[in-house]
RNA sequence: GGUCCCAUCGUCUAGCGGUUAGGACACCGGGUUUUCAUCCCGGCAACAGGGGUUCGAUUCCCCUUGGGAUCACCA
C-alpha cells in the first residue's frame, strides 16, 4: 500500500513553528516511503477563516521545500481539497450514519445546552451530552446541529509516537458531525476526507489526543479501517512549560528565513526538536533527514524552543555552502551602500565573512566598511584596553610608520602578511596593538575579518587613506 | 474536578537491568603569533521523591509530586 500522509491546516493564521513541524514529519514519512504528501484545507469555520492565509500557507511550505503532490492550487486523484468544496461528501456519509439509525438532530438551543454544561461544572462533573440524549429527536432538516449517536465502550489503540494508549467509556460522547450553517466540524470531516483521499499515517498534535477514542468510535459506524495514528507533542516557549504561542515569539516561518536564517538549517532543527536518530550526529541535511527518520524515535513529550541552538545550527550550514550558492543566497541580505558593487567584489567579502556571520542578516552591520567610507567611532580606540594607553603622539607615529611601510608593499595578502610582520619588529609593538590600531582605522568597526586579508580586498588606496585620515 | 499523556545536566537529548550516566547548545577557561568569529582542547552541570521486583535499578511495576493535553455548532 503506498504510503500517504497530509498536512491538514485551517487557513486561520500563518504557519509557525509548532505547525510546520507536523507538516514537516508528514512529508518525511511520505518521501521516505516513496508516498505522497497531501495539503488539505479545514475552512470548516467560516468565521476564523483569514484572507490570505491560505496562500500564506502555500508559500511556506514550498519556501521549506515541503512540496506537496496533491492540494487545493495543484488539484489531484481526489479534489477538491478544500473542506468547503466537499460539502456534499460530508452530507453523504452523514446521511448513512442517519439511515443506520447512528446520528440525530440535536433539539436544544444554545441556552439549554450551556445550562447543561453549568450544572455539570457545578457537580464537577465532565459534561456528557450523551447524558441528555432525546428520546425521541426530531427529523434532521439541515437547519440543526446533526450529532453523532456514539456507542460508549473502552478503547486501546496504537499509537506511532506515543505507543500503546487507552480509555475508557466516559470520554465518549455524541459530539456534533454537522454544524447548523450545514458545515461538517473537524471531528467529522477529517475522518471522511481521510478516508476518501486514501490518507495512510495522520500525524496531529496532542490536541487530538482526547478526542481520538470519539474517532474511533465514528470509524466503527461508518465501517472504515482507521489509519495509523502518530501524535505529536507540542513545542513549548523557550522560557516556560506552556505551548509555543505567537506572544511567546511563535514567528511566521517566513520570518527566519527573512531573518538570514538557512532553510537547511530551520529544516534540520525543528526535526530536531524532539526527534533524532540515536546516534550523536547533530546536523542532519534534508536528504539525511528523509533516510533516518522515524516516527517512533519522536519524543513523548515537549521541546522548548530553543533559538540558541538555531543560530548555531544556521552557522553550520551557513559554513558547508559553496561560495556561490552563498552569493546567492545572500542577495537580500547586503547594506544599501553594496547595490553598485561587483559579484566579484561581494564574493570576495563573503569568502572573508563566511566563517564569522551567524546569519546572512549579519552581512547588512558587518560589511558595510567594503562598500563605503567608514565613520571614525573614537570609542573603539578609548573603548579597548590595549588601544586606550596609547598617546596620541605614539598612534600618530605609529601609523605613519605603516602609512611608510605598506606603500611599498603590492597588496597581496602575502606580501601584506610580511609587511605586517616586519612592522611588529620595527615599531617593537604587540600585535594586539600594532594590529589592532590599524584594524580599527581602516574598519572603524567591532570586528573584521583577517588583517591582510581585509587590506588586500579594500585595496591600497583605500587602505592607504583611511591610515592617513586617522593620523 | 473527570479522562489521557509525560518526567535524565539551565536547554535539546543518548540510554531500552550491570555505563566513570554519553553527546550537542549555552556558559566558563586555554590554544590557533590583531579584533570578532571559525576551529581545537579542557571545565561546570542531570537520572523529581518514596515504595516495591531483582544479586543489581536511570532503565520494570505502584504511589506521590510536578508538567502538559482535553472536556466548543475551533481546529
Amino acid at each position: 500500500m503506498t504510503v500517504r500522509t497530509r498536512f491538514a491546516p485551517s487557513p486561520t493564521g500563518f504557519l509557525h513553528v509548532g505547525g510546520i513541524r507536523t507538516a514537516l514529519f508528514a512529508w518525511l514519512v511520505a518521501r521516505q516511503a516513496n508516498g505522497q504528501f497531501v495539503l488539505r484545507l479545514e475552512d470548516t469555520d467560516q468565521k476564523r477563516e483569514v484572507e490570505g492565509s491560505a496562500e500564506h500557507l502555500r508559500e511556506s511550505l514550498l519556501a521549506l521545500g515541503l512540496a506537496y503532490d496533491e492540494g487545493p492550487d495543484i488539484g489531484g486523484p481526489y479534489a477538491p481539497y478544500r473542506q468547503s468544496d466537499r460539502l456534499e461528501s460530508y452530507r453523504m456519509w452523514a446521511q448513512k450514519l442517519i439511515d443506520g439509525g447512528r446520528a440525530y438532530a440535536d433539539p436544544y438551543t444554545p441556552e439549554e445546552l450551556q445550562a447543561f454544561r453549568d450544572e455539570a461544572k457545578a457537580k464537577k462533573r465532565p459534561f456528557l451530552y450523551r447524558n441528555h440524549r432525546p428520546k425521541n429527536p426530531p427529523a434532521w432538516d439541515g437547519t440543526q446541529a446533526l450529532r453523532f449517536k456514539s456507542e460508549p465502550k473502552d478503547y486501546t489503540w496504537h499509537d506511532e509516537v506515543m505507543g500503546e494508549l487507552s480509555t475508557g467509556p466516559e470520554v465518549i460522547d455524541d459530539i456534533i458531525i454537522i454544524k447548523a450553517d450545514g458545515f461538517p466540524t473537524y471531528n467529522f470531516a477529517h475522518i471522511v476526507d481521510d478516508a476518501e483521499m486514501k490518507i495512510t499515517h495522520i500525524i496531529r498534535g496532542q490536541e487530538f489526543i482526547a478526542s481520538q477514542p470519539n474517532y474511533l468510535n465514528i470509524y466503527e459506524a461508518l465501517g472504515l479501517t482507521p489509519p495509523v495514528f502518530a501524535t505529536m507533542p507540542h513545542i513549548l516557549a523557550p522560557s516556560g512549560g506552556k505551548k509555543l504561542s505567537k506572544r511567546d515569539g511563535a514567528k511566521d516561518v517566513l520570518d527566519y528565513l527573512a531573518d538570514g536564517i538557512l532553510v537547511e538549517a530551520l529544516v534540520n532543527f525543528i526535526a530536531s526538536l524532539g526527534w533524532n536518530d540515536g546516534t550523536e550526529q547533530e546536523v542532519f541535511s534534508v536528504d539525511e533527514l528523509i533516510d533516518k527518520f522515524s516516527l517512533s524515535r519522536v519524543q513523548r513529550s515537549g521541546a522548548r524552543f530553543d533559538e540558541q541552538r538555531l543560530v548555531w545550527l544556521n552557522g553550520q550550514w551557513l559554513r558547508r555552502l559553496s561560495l556561490d550558492d552563498l552569493y546567492a543566497r545572500s542577495a537580500n541580505f547586503w547594506p544599501a551602500e553594496a547595490a553598485a558593487a561587483s559579484d566579484d567584489y561581494k564574493k570576495q567579502i563573503l569568502s572573508l565573512v563566511q566563517d564569522r556571520i551567524k546569519t546572512l542578516a549579519d552581512l547588512r552591520d558587518m560589511t558595510s566598511y567594503f562598500f563605503t567610507e567608514p565613520t571614525p567611532n573614537e570609542s573603539l580606540i578609548s573603548g579597548n584596553k590595549q588601544l586606550k594607553k596609547l598617546t596620541p603622539q605614539e598612534r600618530t607615529d605609529l601609523l605613519q610608520a605603516v602609512h611608510g611601510s605598506l606603500e611599498q608593499s603590492d597588496f597581496s595578502p602575502e606580501s601584506l602578511q610580511t609587511t605586517l610582520n616586519t612592522l611588529l619588529e620595527t615599531t617593537g609593538q604587540k600585535p594586539a596593538i600594532l594590529f589592532g590600531l590599524i584594524r580599527v582605522v581602516i574598519t572603524w568597526a567591532p570586528f573584521s575579518p583577517g588583517l591582510a586579508e581585509t587590506m588586500a580586498l579594500l585595496g591600497k588606496d583605500r587602505t592607504l587613506a583611511r591610515i592617513q585620515a586617522a593620523l
